[in-house]
DNA sequence: CTGTGTGCAAACACTTTGCAGGTGT
DNA sequence: ACACCTGCAAAGTGTTTGCACACAG
C-alpha cells in the first residue's frame, strides 16, 4: 500500500509543499526509477526544472530516495522501502533495467551476493546493475 | 606486459592515428578507468575535445574498451582484457571505486556471482560496481 | 585516390548558483 | 515571524552535429 506523500514527507523531517508531494507521487505511481527529466515529463513542467532538482536533492539527503546507476550516465533515483528509515538504510538490492521498455525496477527480493575482495580492500557500498527483458516485455 | 597502440588498434580495425594511438597510450599507462575529462587532461589538450569523444566512441564500437559504470553518472571506460577479442567479450569482473583517490579499477579476479532473477526476467548484461577504500589509499 | 578521421564552430542537453519574492509551520 | 522553498535568469559543464580539410591505407 502506498502512504499519503504529506504524513511521508512529514516522517523524513521534509515540508510539504506542492512540488515536493507532487514529485513524490510521481515515484509512487511509477514504481519504477526515475530521471530529473522524467519527472519532469510527468508532471508536464508544473514545477521549475530547478525546483525538481532541489527537491530531488533534498530527497536524497533525507533518505526518502536512493541512486540508481544508469549504463548511460543519467542518474535515477528510486524510493527507499521499509527497512529504509531516516537513518538505517538497506539498498543491497538489485536494479534491473529492461533494453525494450528502458525502465529500471528495484528488485527487491534478489540481494547482492556477498563478495570477496582481494587483500585490503574496504568495501562501503555496492551498486548491481542488470540489464535485459523485464518480465512485462518477455511475452 | 603491453601491446604497442599501433599493433592493438590494428588487430581491431582501427586506423592507426595520431590521436588513437595517444588515448590507447593514455589507458595503457593509468590502469585504471578513464573518462573523457581525465584523458583530456592526461593528454593536456593536445588533441581536440570532440576527437576524444569519437576516438572513445570508435573504440567502444569495436571493442577495445567497455563502459564502466559511476555513481555520479559520469561515464567511465576501461581497456578490455585478454579474454576479450572483436566479438567475444567477458566482462563479469566487479569495478572498485575509491572514495579517497578517487580512481576506478577493474578486479579482474573478482567475478561477478550467479544471481537468480525472478521469473521470467531475462538477464544479458551485469555491472557491479563496489565502493570503498582501495588497497593503495589503506594504510 | 578514396574513405575515414580531425579540428573548429556551434548547437544542444544537463546541472548548479544567486537572488528576490512566496509559503509552510 | 522566520526559515525555508520556489521561480527566473544566468552561468557552468558535458556531449553531439555539420562541415571543410587532412591523412592513412
Amino acid at each position: 500500500m502506498t502512504i499519503k506523500p504529506e504524513i511521508q514527507l512529514d516522517q523524513f523531517g521534509l515540508r510539504s509543499t506542492g512540488s515536493r508531494i507532487a514529485v513524490l507521487a510521481a515515484f509512487q505511481n511509477a514504481g519504477y526509477a526515475l530521471s530529473q527529466g522524467d519527472i519532469e515529463q510527468t508532471l508536464s513542467s508544473q514545477f521549475d526544472r530547478v525546483t525538481i532538482y532541489r527537491t530531488l536533492k533534498s530527497f536524497l539527503a533525507s533518505g526518502l530516495l536512493h541512486k540508481v546507476l544508469d549504463d548511460q550516465g543519467s542518474i535515477k533515483y528510486a524510493l527507499c522501502q521499509d527497512m529504509c528509515h531516516q537513518d538505517t538504510h538497506q539498498h543491497d538490492h538489485v536494479h534491473f533495467k529492461c533494453t525494450q521498455c528502458g525502465q529500471t525496477t528495484c528488485l527487491e527480493t534478489v540481494h547482492i551476493p556477498q563478495i570477496i575482495l582481494p587483500e585490503n580492500f574496504i568495501k562501503q557500498e555496492s551498486n548491481l546493475l542488470i540489464q535485459g527483458v523485464c518480465r512485462g516485455c518477455n511475452s
